[in-house]
DNA sequence: CACAATGGTTTCAATTCGCAACTCAATGGG
DNA sequence: CCCATTGAGTTGCGAATTGAAACCATTGTG
């Protein structure tokens, strides 16, 4: 079963028809997305989630758990040893393009000028470009441009 | 002054380098996201917010604070009468990117196939194409194909 | 075996949240 | 002018969530 019954967060969603909403019902606290970072930073640890995040151990067990119980996380064998560790599933690896988003939203508009932030790299050591949301013929979208159509 | 000066959250940042973590520093609780989201959608007022995103009215007067002390919203007089009303900033503007991508991931993962949800349109009706975050030769980027370079 | 590290759980105090009631203008009729 | 209403919060308070630190059970190691 790859991915059926998404179990909801305490009884149901704060705004169920709407998938920003659903998002943020799932990872929009203070710490989920920032785990899912290091996850994706190659982290798959306890111990070292909690060395770079900061959060405190038993909210880390609490996030975890979260995440692993919606799909995000999973729990496998270390290839050494018997420890278990955790990493991404697909649906976690697919969070890539919102913490992407995140950062360059960050690094526009959260550091002074010439303050220091770590950057993005590609496997050629490139920065990663900013992302700019464009319609089907190129046109570059934004809250002008757009509309929610509410569903029935 | 357009943006100088950005307050920082109680004393410090969580991890003042990271950009990722500044922005959730910023919008990443429960409902700051989901304000935003209905500024988009063009809800200017205190009630029409509270009606749309069901937040206690004293955690929303917070939020709506805080958001305004760090720019991402403005309060400016209503064209008609003399009420005040919150209108997105620039910066607030820019975090289209990162609502839509929080609202792909959720149509992609979080409704069971078939189960209705509200989709984003542009201006002639169309469905906004996925966003795909690419590196300048046009590679597709995930976590496999990108690492954080740190700053020293 | 003694000792440290990993991966948590427990305890308890401090915050934060959610709800309902209340205040305080500013309109809006009648 | 007087009273009802609406918008925009604030206040009080019990309930839920956090955070810090201590504690505990398994490995792993010299």
């Amino acid at each position: 079963m790859s991915r059926t019954a998404m179990s909801a967060p305490t009884p149901g969603w704060t705004d169920p028809e709407c998938p920003v909403a659903r998002t943020l019902d799932l990872v929009g606290d203070r710490w989920s997305l920032l785990v899912i970072r290091d996850a994706m930073d190659g982290v798959r640890s306890f111990t070292e989630f909690q060395r770079r995040t900061g959060i405190a151990r038993n909210i880390l067990a609490d996030r975890l758990r979260k995440l692993t119980a919606h799909g995000l996380l999973a729990q496998c064998a270390a290839p050494s040893g018997r420890r278990r560790e955790y990493v991404l599933t697909d649906s976690g690896r697919d969070l890539f393009a919102v913490i992407l988003t995140l950062r360059q939203w960050g690094q526009r508009h959260a550091f002074a000028p010439g303050e220091a932030h770590s950057v993005l790299l590609d496997e050629h050591g490139a920065p990663v470009p900013e992302i700019a949301p464009t319609s089907a013929d190129g046109t570059l979208l934004g809250t002008g441009n757009t509309h929610v159509r509410k569903v029935r």
